[in-house]
DNA sequence: GAATAAACGAGACGGTACGTCGCGTCTTAAG
DNA sequence: CTTAAGACGCGACGTACCGTCTCGTTTATTC
């Protein structure tokens, strides 16, 4: 995305910016991430080029908007347990993570973000900021509860909690089912939950 | 990579090989993936770009072959405990990830695996496969040691320890510590030891 | 350039005329014809680009205005004999066409022609229309004097006299001195005394 | 045009060659200079674009190569004396000129030569040079036959019969008529006949 | 040893997306 | 109604790269 406030001159024509979206994410489901073309999504929106260059810099910041943006997840409520907050989180994140847009969109992206510095501040704000702070409320209640002793760092349960998703999400051909996403919020939890010196070996 | 086996005509240059596998790894140090061209290879190599398409169906395959393949882990040595296997086995997938190469390539093919059967395989087969198949032993040894009741999917096991490994490669800035890696381990190995149904609620 | 009488609202400012034609000569001698944008010309005349359209219909009326209108030739002086009336015809001529901003305007908008018919009417009458005039002039007076018989065709004598200053412009690189500039007057005055019976094959 | 003379690797198509040439032809009888796109050509010729920049280094190139290049004129034959002659020469000069090609692309060209020192080169070389030459050959055989006391310019003379050619071209809005290039002619031979030193005032 | 078959270096080829740029029009708010 | 600013539709440009094909040449194996 670019600057959002110029004050002078014909202002954006913001029916644009969704006519343009939309377009994208048409031809982003009917052709997929590389056959989305520039050309293509101008005239599907009945646009120039130049309009789409003026908000996004380039195709990835078109489609990053057009499918990731704003999908912001919402805060988890308590379910009374460690466990039972991870598996809700586990299931937003995972929801997040396969609709069929962000399934298009995120391996292509994930490749443009070492030669696009915007392009990964902008998806680590999407993703790990937002899941981080999540999780950061959850352990937190999970301590005041007495389920913790010491919260641990929010990041490492976004590791340990995302990460099987978003590897799952990868490399794997079929999508998971609710048991398995259920599965990991356990093991999580559990992992979470033991102390470091409980095992006997160290 | 493709079929290996004429015993006609001139057979193929076996140093040929080599160059070309050199000159895309220098390529893509000094430009990235996207930098890497196919042109610029055969050129490097010395080499007519006939004679990489001979060898390597794309460019993704030629890149894989590159940095990933052969990467192969070794086989994890017992170390006595199952949280002790399963930090020597997070070292193992995180270095084989991080290495500048793997670092480079990784995401592209990702994003290439969607158009590409045969790249997917591959990496399938060389990243989940082999890593799964080590979990198991490991998981197995656990539980003749009495660690485990009963030993668990092989496949959670590889979610949740190689998934946070992936995530961090993938989105975060920087790269892991050993620390953080062994909080991993040490989490993955607590999360399966416990039982679903030690937990209260379930 | 356009209508230019509205009678109602606020006036055009005349100084907005001014400042766009110097800002197009400024940039014209900088950058050539092509250098020459309508946004560049507007914003260094501070100006609006519609307050250029408001005035020239194109880039191309507007490089005439600012260069070839308004640009007429003197009528010419008696000097007493064909040869010396056409030698200041042939200067006069020369001098209009081969100011800079001239030799960087008239091959483009020559090229305009094609696809302009208000701009082709434009040219005919600052260049053919006004010269035709003046060499009847011319002609009739040597008619008078004694030099001709017959006063020939106007548009013959401006042919054999601007066509070969014409040429010089546009394809030769350096320009002409006076010299051949007189070479050329006297050879076009030689060439419409003759009659045409008085060589002997016709 | 580019370098003609590779010897290694894939040697130019030259069915292709034609083919490019044909189509910009043709679209140039059907739209004009203007509307010659090199998207169209090549798609019009069968032909990928970088096959026809592989060959013409611009637009301007491509339709120079199309219309002009190698449209030699004849040596002019004696016809027995130098108004015959000329009369030749301008018809020849003439019809050059006016084929419908050449009057499409005659007023870009010369817009193009002010940015293309390349082209200016071809251009010159195409028109100038070789008219100079026959001109030469021309007055010299004048000067043999005795018409010339002494051969005047070539240089000179191009001009005296080109440059009115050239006007009406460019400026005029019909064709000419055999019978005004015929005055033309005669009138040069009548202008070059005569000693500069035979008119009354000097 | 000649014939065959394939590999080789070089680079042309078709195709196609990219991002840029300019023109001439349109749309604001301000005057 | 004019102005400054600048967004808009259109569409051409020239570049780049992919993966394939075509040369002439080289190098083994097979007849």
């Amino acid at each position: 995305m670019q600057n959002p406030a110029p004050r002078l001159g014909r202002p954006r024509d913001s029916h644009i910016d969704q006519a343009v979206l939309a377009a994208a994410r048409e031809l982003l489901a009917e052709s997929g991430y590389v056959g989305v073309t520039m050309a293509a999504t101008a005239a599907r929106a009945g646009v120039g080029k130049a309009a789409i260059y003026r908000r996004f810099d380039s195709k990835a910041e078109l489609l990053f908007a057009a499918t990731l943006h704003g999908m912001d997840i919402e805060p988890p409520a308590d379910s009374g347990s460690l466990r039972g907050d991870l598996r809700a989180m586990a299931r937003v994140i995972h929801e997040r993570l396969t609709s069929p847009a962000a399934r298009q969109v995120i391996p292509p992206l994930l490749a443009e973000m070492s030669h696009d510095a915007e392009l990964t501040g902008r998806l680590q704000n999407t993703f790990v900021a937002s899941e981080r702070r999540d999780l950061a409320v959850i352990v937190e209640r999970a301590r005041k509860r007495g389920e913790l002793r010491r919260a641990p760092d929010p990041a490492l349960a976004h590791l340990l909690l995302g990460g099987p998703i978003f590897l799952a999400l990868l490399v794997l051909p079929d999508p998971m089912d609710t048991a398995r996403l259920d599965a990991i919020a356990s093991a999580v939890a559990a992992g979470l939950t033991t102390e470091p010196g409980d095992s006997p070996a160290d």
